[in-house]
RNA sequence: GGGCACAUAGCUCAGCGGUAGAGCACCACCUUGACAUGGUGGGGGUCACAGGUUCAAUCCCUGUUGUGCCCA
């Protein structure tokens, strides 16, 4: 075995181990194996997207239940791939197109599409390389895409059933409409802005001399108005409902209507009613039966034909923009003096996420899907819990909106998607079918066909995802095996694209939960909390944080800052200072190899005879159970805490410390078996946090052939002799250490210069401990001599109280008299503060009478140890004097 | 306005019905046989506030205040 290198260089192994692992199939799942399966489905991610700190965390976390379960012997798939995502990616290449100064209709839509997938071919995904570099392990062979033929055809199936059991259908309501994208858009795809906006009133004639002035945020719509409203019971206007008022602008006669939508609390308390341009209006005017006339195009233009007849000024504004249009028409009041006043408000306005324009509701017809009606078996399927969210309050959030649910909008005015498999004949009647011949053939050979123009939402085909990448429609080996998936991964704020969605379909068709739990962790923000955002340039790049300080590195960063329902905190500094980690593991085993610690398969545990031996199996074992049981229990920051402190504390600053000379006695043989097991065990359950690192440590030692760790078992407690005692033993010496330790740090004994230590009262087993462990307390503790007090205590000595017996440094001409009386008297009053506490709960008879008698034991024992502690620091402060 | 969460050391956060913790930062000391990306020691807390339950509350309950997020 060559010499490890100083230092470890993440870049100069991350790649070769990459490939190392993909080469010999260790991501692989393998349905035919009789092995327990263990499923995770990626939430893919855009095929246009690229990796942020985002997908580091959730990735990662992903990453580590894989490899823990896979470790464990488990058949783990971990599902990958992409998703078309409709908008994004049609917008990608329009900007292409837009730079050979072509436009997208100029093409076709054939050429089109054929120019998006050449576009996919080339650099579509490129997302999946950045996963790599993360160490990620999910089945690459297995890849899918939402595009691909297979789960095309699910699309077509779940969409022709739905629709034939009347759960997909055609309607012509209000929509999110983007006039820049135009395309319908989903409500989540909306983000309301906080808007300086006016509150215009107007004045509306009513028929028979009387006026109405209603409040408007939206003037130019006036031209659409099909109504006023007014609340029933508003005394101001009751006696106008049922007349008309002649609408300003256009001239229209439109009725007075009585609603309890108009608050009379708002505004003028009458509200203007325009069922084609605003949500509410809308249902308004579904309850009186209003004309539903649209006075804007698909662009937010202002368009005429449905107005009907207009005087000279309103034909005007035809073809104006909206905000023009809005400009005029308050002039124009103004001129005629309808414009009653204008009040500065502040109002939401709906943008759209992706073209950042404003917002419009639209009247078209869709093709909606009854997601109430899906919603309700998802609803179910948590409140009895076969679906489990952690932590379990997103559950709310979850019932909050699927009990809410609004028909779900699935076309969209797209050409890249999932087409929707439904034609029409030449008098418009639809036929929806899987394929176009099935549709003829519905519709008889004489007619002429034509395939609806739209797509559906990309979400509509991520929503088949645990069961259609598993080969869904058809009765496949995976389906059978990993579905229902085990854990899905993913941050809150997909709760309602992805899981709601994923949950309705899934039960409908398979018709079983897709998961058994939902893990929603935080989001990743910069190190003073701030959300990342290009615009404040706080945009952290994992890949330039791994080139800098190595993917395992990142990795740690993030799991070890997942608190459950925590968002995690990232900075270049803090990934940093958790390198120091990964620098620490490599320089601990470089020591280990150094003094000739292999893998010896032949060791076992329980013939260890050393304490130390005994003591750090022991540690390595409860390390072993507190990490398996965070990762169950979804605790990656418990998790990685565990494994540091394990690696740090433990092993590093105690074992190898007191193991030092041990590499050359006649223990060095039970020493450097019991290292080689427990960094065994260390390298295996850090391996699914730092894979890299653990595996070139692992390949290196030669525990297994290169890249062998990640299919090496997933350590389990080893049974033990004698570890109870041992830990007494080594617990001990490492308190002795550290009072000794203390004591000179704090009387400024330099460290060249080393003492005696004398032990008063201590019991023959406190002797021989001490005497024992000889070497290591010389050596840590900077100690020349143990042994018991013979005679008078040494005036001027340094003195510290360890279980029955008192510790006393001779240091005389060292000591500063002073500080050490401080000392001493800060450890009594903390003593006898501790002492006074117990005391008085054990003279509180409730206390004692209600108590459980294992803490009333606890307490006694607690108060002994502080009364001697006290007794004896008096003492020594006693002879100070 | 409705809902959810959070409030613990200077900072970031664990924790738990009985004894307050880590990392970073800070101060002092140390090139002691891997590691200065290190070692040793130290200072630093009314566990937001007010009630309640309990023998016992940082922890459970209620309210208040503050902060963040989601929905309307």
């Amino acid at each position: 075995m060559t010499a490890l290198e100083k230092t470890f260089e993440p870049a100069s192994v991350e790649a070769r181990l990459y490939q190392c692992w993909e080469e010999q199939g260790a991501f692989a799942a393998h349905p035919e194996s009789p092995a327990d399966p263990y499923c995770i489905m990626i939430p893919p991610p855009n095929v246009t997207g690229s990796l942020h700190v985002g997908h580091a965390l959730t990735m990662t976390l992903q990453d580590i239940f894989i490899r823990f379960r896979r470790m464990q012997g488990r058949d783990a798939l971990w599902q990958p791939g992409t998703d078309h995502a409709g908008i994004a990616t049609q917008m990608v290449v329009e900007r292409l197109l837009d730079k050979e100064g072509v436009s997208r209709r100029e093409l076709g839509r054939e050429t089109f599409l054929s120019r998006v997938w050449q576009w996919k071919g080339e650099s579509g995904g490129a997302i999946t390389g950045q996963l790599r570099r993360l160490g990620a392990s999910p089945d690459w062979d297995r890849e899918r895409f939402t595009m691909d033929e297979g789960l095309s055809e699910a699309v077509r199936e779940v969409f022709v059933r739905l629709f034939e059991e009347g759960l997909i259908y055609q309607d012509k309501r209000l929509v999110n409409w983007d006039t820049v994208l135009q395309t319908a858009i989903s409500d989540l795809e909306v983000e309301s802005r906080d808007h300086k906006g006016a509150m215009w009133h107007i004045r509306y004639p009513v028929e028979g001399g009387e006026e109405i002035v209603v409040a408007t945020t939206r003037p130019e719509t006036m031209l659409a108005d099909t109504a006023v409203a007014v609340h029933p019971e508003n005394e101001k206007f009751k006696h106008l409902i049922g007349l008309h008022v002649v609408l300003p602008v256009t001239g229209r006669r439109i009725p007075i209507i009585a609603d309890d939508y108009a608050d009379p609390e708002k505004g003028t308390g009458a509200v203007k009613i325009t069922p084609a341009h605003d949500f509410n209006d809308f249902e308004v005017g579904k309850r009186h039966g209003l004309p539903m006339p649209s006075m804007l195009d698909r662009q937010g233009r202002v368009t005429l034909a449905e107005l009907g007849e207009l005087p000279a000024f309103a034909r005007t504004l035809e073809g104006e923009d909206r905000f023009a249009a809005r400009k005029k028409i308050v002039a124009h009041l103004e001129e005629t003096g309808d414009l009653v006043e204008v009040k500065p408000h502040q109002h939401m306005v709906p943008y759209g996420d992706r073209s950042g324009s404003v917002i419009e509701p639209f009247l078209t017809t869709q093709w909606y899907c009854n997601a109430y009606v899906l919603a309700g078996p998802a609803i179910e399927a948590v409140e009895q819990g076969r679906v489990k969210f952690v932590p379990k309050q997103w559950e709310n959030t979850f019932f909050a909106w699927l009990r809410d649910i609004q028909p779900w909008c699935i076309s969209r005015q797209l050409w890249w998607g999932h087409r929707i498999p439904a034609w029409y004949d030449e008098t418009g009647k639809v036929y929806v079918a899987r394929s176009e011949a099935e549709a003829q053939a519905q519709a008889g050979a004489g007619a002429r066909l034509t395939q609806d123009e739209d797509v559906l939402d990309t979400w509509f085909s991520s929503a088949l995802w645990p069961f259609s990448t598993l080969g869904w429609p058809r009765e496949t080996p995976e389906l059978a095996k990993y579905y229902p998936t085990d854990v899905l991964v993913t941050g809150f704020d997909i709760i309602f694209f992805w899981v709601a969605r994923m949950m309705m379909m899934s039960l409908h068709f398979m018709p079983d939960v897709p998961f058994k739990t939902v893990y929603i962790h935080g989001l990743v923000r910069d190190e003073k909390g701030q959300k990342m955002s290009k615009s404040k340039g706080n945009v952290l790049d994992p890949l330039t944080l791994i080139e800098e300080f190595g993917t395992d590195a990142l990795r740690y960063s993030v799991a070890a800052a997942a608190g459950q329902g925590r968002d995690v905190k990232l900075g270049r500094k803090i990934v940093e200072t958790n390198r120091a980690f990964v620098t620490k593991l490599w320089n601990a085993a470089r020591f280990l190899e150094m003094n000739g610690v292999r893998p010896n398969a032949a060791f076992a545990p329980a013939s260890a005879k050393l304490p130390l031996n005994r003591w750090i199996l022991a540690r390595a074992n409860a390390a072993i159970m507190a990490a398996t049981e965070a990762l169950e229990g979804f605790r990656p920051d418990g998790f990685a805490a565990t494994a540091y402190h394990f690696a740090w504390d433990e092993l590093c600053d105690w074992f190898i410390e007191f193991a030092k000379p041990g590499f050359a006695s006649e223990d060095a043989a039970e020493i450097r078996d019991t290292a080689g097991h427990v960094l065994g065990v260390l390298l295996r359950l850090l391996h699914p946090l730092m894979p890299f690192v653990t595996e070139a440590l692992w390949g290196h030692f030669g525990y297994g052939p290169e890249g062998s760790l990640i299919k090496a078992p997933w350590p389990v407690p080893a049974p033990l002799t004698g570890e109870a005692e041992a830990g007494a033993e080594i617990g001990w010496v490492v308190g002795f250490i550290s009072e000794i330790r203390s004591i000179r740090a704090e009387m400024n004994v330099p460290p060249s210069q080393k003492s005696p230590v004398l032990l008063q009262d201590a019991a023959p087993a406190t002797l021989a401990r001490a005497e024992a462990h000889f070497e290591a307390i010389s050596r840590l503790a900077r100690v020349s001599e143990v042994g018991a007090l013979a005679g008078e205590v040494p005036k001027n000595a340094a003195q510290a109280v360890l279980g029955e017996a008192t510790l006393i440094l001779p240091l005389e001409g060292v000591i500063d008299l002073a500080a050490e009386k401080k000392r001493l008297q800060g450890a009594l009053a903390k003593a006898e503060a501790e002492l006074l506490k117990v005391e008085q709960k054990l003279g509180n008879e409730a206390f004692t009478a209600r108590a459980p008698e294992e803490i009333l034991a606890e307490h006694r024992e607690r108060a002994e140890k502080f009364a001697e502690e006290a007794r004896r620091l008096a003492a020594a402060l006693g002879r100070l004097a």
